[in-house]
DNA sequence: TTGTTTTTTGAACAGTGTTCAGATTTTTCT
DNA sequence: AGAAAAATCTGAACACTGTTCAAAAAACAA
């Protein structure tokens, strides 16, 4: 049985991941440093180099995991929503309760960048496609009339355009709405966006 | 006249700039190192340091500098646009047109973060109000109902949402919107927050 | 010119991700 | 079981960063 190879490689693996996932929820993905992530999960330096090839593909680990999470959560939500538009405003809601409940990991997830010149991963391109998956249906509802590839492009518009006002927002920076608005004026926006779409009276 | 210093230094100062956003626009924001731009300003690793505190300080003043570019492209636009939603549709064409045209320094303006803890100088986010500035007059004819105060979230708002889907489509990331359709989709998310604005029939 | 102050320099430092020769552990074979 | 071979793990060493600061160079004052 070579199994238990595979079975002490699996439990390190998860060690690691658990060990980035808890530095970067503490300090931010800029405090995420290899160091730390071996020494907390018991390992050697050099062992994280024996599972990743590198500490960006520990950080897309971790966002795969925060993708996964969120994917469950916007599917959780109440089902028996009629009406498209208010299906639409309960997604954008819960996204803001995530990015705000998991603020660090949710950063990581937008923030991360590949070297120069890396192409992403197909993996890890599927992996965000949790993102866009709950809003194609209640989008064709509302817009019958878009073919289905522009219906899945318009979906990742209507996700970009709420994930511009909770990112911009939360980065603290500029030009974002007040913190403490960033949920009524998603929902704003939402309402706006339903209101546009529906056919003229 | 002790002013030939200071000639000196502001001449520096300029050619540190200049280097760097050269450099920025050459490799982007992550190939940016010290020495490199110290090397084309013609001076010595140290003389960075004399003139900014650190490397991203001098990162920020190129990123001032792309900001008041982008303010003075917002406000050439063709004026007589009576009609508020035209208005703001050719606002986001011109923000779309310069993100494209000047994509390296247009990432590195949204990319780009201060250390862990450091708050943003108040220079720095108060030029950032570019950004926003041409869109409350248009918004307050299309939306005279709004109160000043909410005027400016809600423009920050509709500014946040379209920036977001130059974003994350320019990210050439995932949920993104294909590339040459950003301009089309933009217009469109203007176009449904625009109707979605006016009064019920 | 000579002494003093200011400015500039770049070698040295500290913190990072990554590698890899050797030590350790596990497996295989008799 | 014991020994040899293979696989695995280790952490010192490396390469590349941003930043500092003692010393050299330049500017200035007398």
């Amino acid at each position: 049985m070579g199994n238990k190879r595979d079975e002490k490689r699996e439990d390190l693996r998860a060690r690691l991941v658990a060990a980035a996932e808890t530095l970067i929820a503490e300090h931010g993905l800029s405090g995420l440093k290899a160091r730390d992530v071996t020494e907390r999960a018991g390992c050697a330096l050099g062992a994280l180099y024996t599972v990743f090839p590198d500490l960006d593909h520990l950080v897309m680990e971790v966002n795969v995991r925060t993708l996964a999470r969120m994917g469950e959560a916007l599917a959780l939500r109440l089902p028996a929503d009629r009406d498209p538009g208010a299906a639409l405003k309960e997604l954008a809601a819960v996204y803001v309760d995530f990015a705000l409940d998991n603020l660090a990991l949710w950063k990581a997830l937008f923030n991360h960048r590949l070297p120069e010149g890396t192409p992403m991963p197909d993996w890890y391109r599927d992996a965000h496609e949790v993102l866009i998956r709950e809003i194609a249906a209640p989008l064709a509802t509302l817009r019958p009339d878009l073919t289905p590839e522009l219906l899945v492009t318009r979906a990742k518009t209507l996700f970009a355009a709420v994930h511009g006002v909770v990112h911009l927002s939360l980065q603290a920076r500029f030009v974002g709405a007040p913190r403490d608005q960033i949920k009524p004026e998603v929902l704003a926006l939402v309402e706006l966006m339903v209101r546009g779409s529906r056919p003229d009276a």
